[in-house]
DNA sequence: TTGAAAGCGCTAACAA
DNA sequence: TTGTTAGCGCTTTCAA
């Protein structure tokens, strides 16, 4: 294996010059510069990672945590982080957690504590309170991303006012008997997410003076299945349903769009559905829907660590972007 | 920083039986063992990577190069390879190669050679040869899954035998006008996975008696809204349609299932539909699929690496399981 | 079964 | 701007 030495020798200057040069900290005359570059490019020389982070305390490597990895929101958001880190020379470690207790302690007790990482990115991951402890106690940045979480650094999506722009893109077209499909709150978590999707939607509907009707919510677990059945129960009778539906996922939407068409139901005409997150398959199925854009998400929080990395002035806990994007699963209602 | 003499000091020994303690190579009594164990836990000892990877050239690390990684297959294997690689102890150091030259060229030439890793899983990739010679030059294991790539080791499905598993099925409902969709061959890069699943599906017709004909194959993308545009052009005209498809992925059927409710046709009264994959939304379409067990196949090949680094004997590449999943999508011809 | 000590391949403080 | 050199915190050989 080719080491620094070997650079140093061929360049005829020490080691330290080659570290300097190739690390970019410390002068180094151009001339030396020029030398040492070639001689480690004649050479294919490569830093060892474990030796320059041994002795430098950086190891290039960012910890990143996620819940699961299989859900399209998720991956999306882990591809604009994994772009980002990879485009500045980071490395990435996953840690996929699990509910798993055992798992999750071993992540937070050990494997992260190893010197492997130079700060933690949490996506969209509650935590327990012991566990934000201890990724304080590493001593590195940590930055979380979706939800807020005591004590950390965190990106967000104003959730309230996604509901609200959903909403109020259906108030707008002139729909007054809206349905909201959402998690139970039950079931959602320390990040009230969903919970803030409601509330979003019925401040909306407040304001526009519209009294919210515990009727017209229906539970569901996020998936295009619990979306469907949502979506059923609140449509199957013609008498009452109601002329739109905010669904607080894309998946929900789609799984209440096929739910429509199998009631016999047009969508727009007899029934206007919107959904939230900006998926893939949205376009495919004319979904209009809030974009947060996860993509930008990730992208976002991986600029946001390598700034920390960097020793910038850590801004303020920013606001992520969304939008509206109108397609034809929203109309005027008939 | 609690280091290694930290807990020699405690336990009244030398650094050196601590290593061996904790790491378990070499001799160490019962009783020493017992009061090393229980001075690291007190002190909250955890081992330095950095150094210990340069003390013995094992860092505990595993790089996955991944393709894309917002597409539900591929997320799904990782979500294996990533538990499987956690429960033994290993970091999981993502790769996410795109198109892009540049940061391919950077992850072969730097990232991988940084001596970060001590071994190579290559999830479904098509590979340049050189970017295969690199890899071998790394000195490490590497173990490449859902495509054969020329020298290295794989974990790979028999996709003839699964697409023919899918065709059987059809056939043996009685179908004997069959169409397929699939990748158009221009498109399908070195794996050939599309090209294979059609000779499967071709082979199967032949063996029953039944001529594959040219206008039973309609080329896609391997996405939904792909699958719906080729079954609309396979199924718009009543009088020739076939009356089932075979779609080289579940997503491609999805589609082709949306396509035909949308021409009036049930499914499967009127057309049967079959994929493969075993996509999560397959169960809520009920669709019938040869399911690959991408998670499982992620299980696999981690094992594998595993199996590899403890200098375990590497089997012969070995096949990965697949098998029918009998939905409501399929059921023989009106 | 244990300990002493020589590295592992770099970085950075300090001196020149 | 450059070189000398002392570590960084472990592992492993060798000797006891």
């Amino acid at each position: 294996m080719v080491g620094i030495d070997d650079v140093a020798r061929r360049a005829e200057v020490s080691t330290a010059t080659v570290s300097r040069t190739l690390s970019g900290r410390g002068p180094v005359s151009p001339t030396t510069r020029e030398r040492v570059l070639r001689a480690a490019s004649d050479l294919g020389y490569v830093v060892s990672s474990a030796a320059s982070s041994l002795a430098s305390g950086r190891t290039r490597n960012i910890g990143v945590l996620v819940p699961i990895l299989d859900r399209w929101f998720f991956s999306r958001v882990l591809t604009g982080i994994a772009a980002t880190l990879q485009r500045d020379g980071y490395d990435v470690a996953l840690y996929a957690l699990t509910a798993e207790a055992d798992e999750r302690r071993r992540v937070f007790a050990t494997s992260l504590r190893r010197q492997r990482v130079d700060g933690v990115i949490v996506v969209s991951m509650a935590l327990a309170r012991d566990e934000i402890a201890q990724l304080g106690d590493l001593g590195l940045p940590v930055i979380a991303m979706g939800g807020q979480l005591a004590g950390l650094r965190s990106l967000t999506v104003d959730e309230i006012e996604v509901a609200r722009t959903a909403t109020e893109h259906l108030l707008g077209l002139g729909h007054r008997d809206i349905a909201h499909i959402g998690l139970h709150p039950q079931f959602e978590g320390d990040f009230h997410i969903p919970t803030q999707r409601r509330r979003g939607f019925e401040a909306a509907l407040s304001e526009a003076g519209v009294a919210p009707r515990t009727d017209r919510f229906a539970a569901a677990d996020f998936t295009m299945a619990g979306g469907h059945d949502a979506a059923t129960r609140l449509l199957r009778d013609a008498e009452t349903r109601p002329t739109a539906i905010f669904a607080a996922s894309d998946e929900m939407a789609i799984g209440a769009m096929l739910a429509a068409r199998e009631l016999g139901l047009r969508v727009p005409e007899d029934v206007s559905i919107i959904g939230v997150d900006g998926h893939d398959l949205g376009e495919f199925f004319g979904l209009t829907t809030v974009d947060q854009f996860p993509g930008r998400q990730g992208e976002r929080v991986a600029s946001a660590m390598i700034a920390a990395l960097r020793g910038m002035a850590s801004e303020p806990p920013a606001d992520l972007d969304f939008a509206l994007v109108e397609r034809s699963s929203t109309a005027p209602p008939a």
